[in-house]
DNA sequence: GCAAAAGTGTTTATCTTACACCCATGT
DNA sequence: ACATGGGTGTAAGATAAACACTTTTGC
């Protein structure tokens, strides 16, 4: 009657691209089971380093990144979710820009890549469920949070955070009174350049302000981003 | 270099009467380590049990109670907050009214009560720290989904909900004003009841339609209890 | 000059807040 | 009759929503 049950660790990492939307990191299997499978990064957490740890590690193993953006999701602990023997994934919610890392396959994957969330594969084990928790939690986190600018360039056009908004939220959202809200918020400044993509009248760039975002937290100043 | 890691539950069970305010459920260790020492309900995942299982199980063995409504919080995993063995602990948060129960401490705890969540007494391993979690939880969570209703009796007077909402919240909140938003939500219904229980007038008293609420929830409708 | 994307204010409607007196009962 | 807790509406202020034309650039 000895517990017989193993700890793992799994990271949903998000990416975001004006073009492709918001994307997912995901491993291709070297190994059994699910060999070949496409499969969320992670793995078994070591003795002695803590869960993120174990996080930080498998991420750097398997995709070669480092994802600036890091929280707890859920633990997934149903008896039969691994083939072999009992294992419980401490699921993890991690935030990249895409375009910081060149992605490479290591040690346990045999390929790695970014999946648009409209179009995700059939995944090993019940990872599918778990992207599914965590894009849930990033849509309600993200209208309360600023976290969304952990998806963008450090300095980015005013239009791609409407973007970013907008494919998460799903809701068509007035560019005005976007852009009022998010100002009101006092945390985002323009920083002097422009940046013209394709066509059209260059836009300005802006920055997320964490430092300011952060002592008017500490002010007991709360609002959300979105009501609707 | 084989894992060797437990995973044990623990649970965050939260009680509530007007007199005494929120409470929290704890058990004195009959083992060590920290024998005697007051602790979180809690213990190791048997091998064939879910998560939510585990926890049912050992709130059962050890206080003789069956929550109402649970959740999963958070895992906590630190290396060092077991002094024995590297133990993972999957925390939950439930909410119960205390008196459809009465505790009675059973074999492996030596007694089992409720502690007002503003006089803790010094607790095993990282216990605190986990009920802080659970609080902030509870606090958080009670302005956007209808949970307080789960520590209140299933008919009560219009006040008890008010006084919940000022213990938790602790801010005076507007009696009138209140009473409109929460009525406005729909799912609220009036009893044909009265209740007195010292004096002043008498009460009507109010239950709260659970199957309204989901229907109403089903239908995309949102709305957060209080932006405050 | 036209297509493409960025930039920008005002008015109206809705929601939130502030506020105080009367009612029904027990003692 | 007074103390205790329960019950109730309205007006002012704040916030969110609706709405469309001009600017700057590349081609």
């Amino acid at each position: 009657m000895k517990q017989d049950i193993k700890v793992s660790v799994d990271a949903v990492v998000f990416g975001y691209s004006p073009e492709e939307g918001i994307q997912v990191l995901l491993i291709k299997r070297k190994y059994e089971p699910f060999q070949k499978s496409w499969a969320l990064p992670g793995g078994l957490v070591l003795n002695e380093e803590s869960l993120e740890e174990a996080v930080h590690r498998e991420l750097q193993e398997e995709a070669g990144i480092d994802v600036n953006y890091l929280e707890q999701l859920y633990s997934f602990g149903q008896p039969a979710r691994d083939p072999r023997n009992r294992v419980i994934s401490v699921a993890h919610f991690g935030l990249v820009r895409p375009d910081d890392y060149q992605l490479s396959a290591q040690t346990d994957a045999e390929d790695v890549a970014w999946f648009s969330i409209k179009r995700i594969p059939r995944l090993a084990f019940d990872h599918k469920q778990i992207i599914d928790v965590a894009i849930k939690r990033l849509r309600s986190k993200i209208v309360y949070e600023p976290i969304g600018f952990e998806l963008l360039d450090k300095e980015f056009p005013f239009s791609d955070l409407e973007k970013l908004y907008q494919v998460l939220l799903d809701n068509d959202l007035d560019r005005r009174n976007f852009k009022k809200r998010i100002m009101a918020l006092g945390f985002l400044e323009e920083v002097n350049k422009t940046l013209q993509r394709k066509a059209g009248r260059p836009a300005k760039l802006y920055r997320f302000n964490k430092k300011k975002y952060f002592e008017l937290k500490e002010r007991g100043y709360h609002s959300d981003l979105f009501y609707s």
